[in-house]
DNA sequence: GTCTATACATCGATAGAC
DNA sequence: GTCTATCGATGTATAGAC
């Protein structure tokens, strides 16, 4: 199978995906045009459409897949005390979010530049994280280790809290990440009356 | 002074703040069009161009007049406790936010869209903002009425937890205004150690 | 797989009539 | 103050050559 003289494919594609996430991310979905991504990347505007469909496929993918490895990197152990597992989430997804700032931002800044079908399977991904956190959130209640109002509220509450590390966090910034987990958590820890 | 036959200018000029207001919030400043908004007013493009210089200085109007109604409303008193006066701030950020999504949705999310000039003027207004919240956080913190690892990212962990109420808050749902402001109440008094 | 070239729509903003 | 008309730039996407 010889290759097509000029042929990038294995490392364009991604590339493209990179590049117009990072993009997406500092400008908005609505300002950044094609042919700035394809400049970007180092190609014509038009070499794009030989890997995706339309400039919607485009954010989509990027929301899709950044849900799913999401979801797919959060390992939640049941036998272990709620209290464990609730300070387990704090530091993945601050963890998580931290290693992928753009892709946050995009996740619910963009929300709004899908179809209708592209947002309903957004959402129904961001209910499934966020049940993850809620089903840890009631085992506490249960338990008695816990203790709050409401446990959707609070789950989404918590998230929002969490998620917001992203807006004002700088690498090399006056807290390391650690010392930012052991703050949040110590916050999420006095929320849900577990001291 | 003989009004000019089809003048509105007493309506039409607040109007078009209304409508561009709703339409950021709903599509984003770059996917909204001049002749978009001019449609929902009810004018012709060219019209608007006799109230506004240009796209991006309503942009910064909306923003600009948001932060400082925001500024402008909230009232602490120092005299009183600072439990109190953190309450006080929690149902009114709540309150205030929930009377003006889009306005709030708009604050954060089209900041990218300024010029780099009319982005330094709306930070310098959010952190002013931001400060009248540490202020009282600090004085809890001295009294020992509030125990915290960090003023600074606890300020910035409550506002971002508050200001979430607007991205799911629907008038007419399970809670009422009321009670959210207790949840939420009771979710900061554990976060900053006051139980 | 990528290029050049381009179709066709729409953009922000302005000019001049009324 | 608002209209019609339009300029010049830019948008997404496609066609056809290589």
């Amino acid at each position: 199978m010889a290759r097509t003289q000029g042929s990038r494919s294995e490392i364009t594609g991604p590339l493209i995906r990179d590049v117009a996430r990072s993009l997406f991310a500092r400008e908005g979905y609505a300002a950044v045009s094609m042919r700035q991504i394809a400049s970007a990347v180092g190609v014509q505007a038009g070499a794009l459409y030989a890997y995706i469909p339309d400039k919607q496929a485009l954010l989509f993918d990027l929301l899709e897949s950044h849900m799913q490895d999401t979801l797919a990197s959060w390992h939640d152990d049941p036998v272990n005390p709620p209290l464990i597992r609730l300070e387990a989430f704090v530091r993945y997804h601050i963890g998580f979010s931290l290693d992928r700032t753009d892709a946050v931002f995009l996740s619910y800044m963009e929300l709004r530049n899908l179809t209708p079908e592209n947002f309903d399977r957004i959402a129904r991904l961001r209910g499934q994280y966020e049940a993850a956190l809620e089903v840890i959130l009631r085992d506490g209640q249960k338990t008695g280790a816990m203790q709050f109002a409401d446990a959707k509220l609070t789950t989404l509450a918590l998230i929002a809290m969490l998620t917001g590390v992203t807006n004002w966090y700088r690498e090399g910034g006056r807290l390391d990440r650690q010392r930012i987990g052991d703050i949040y958590w110590s916050l999420v820890r006095g929320a849900v009356g577990a001291d």
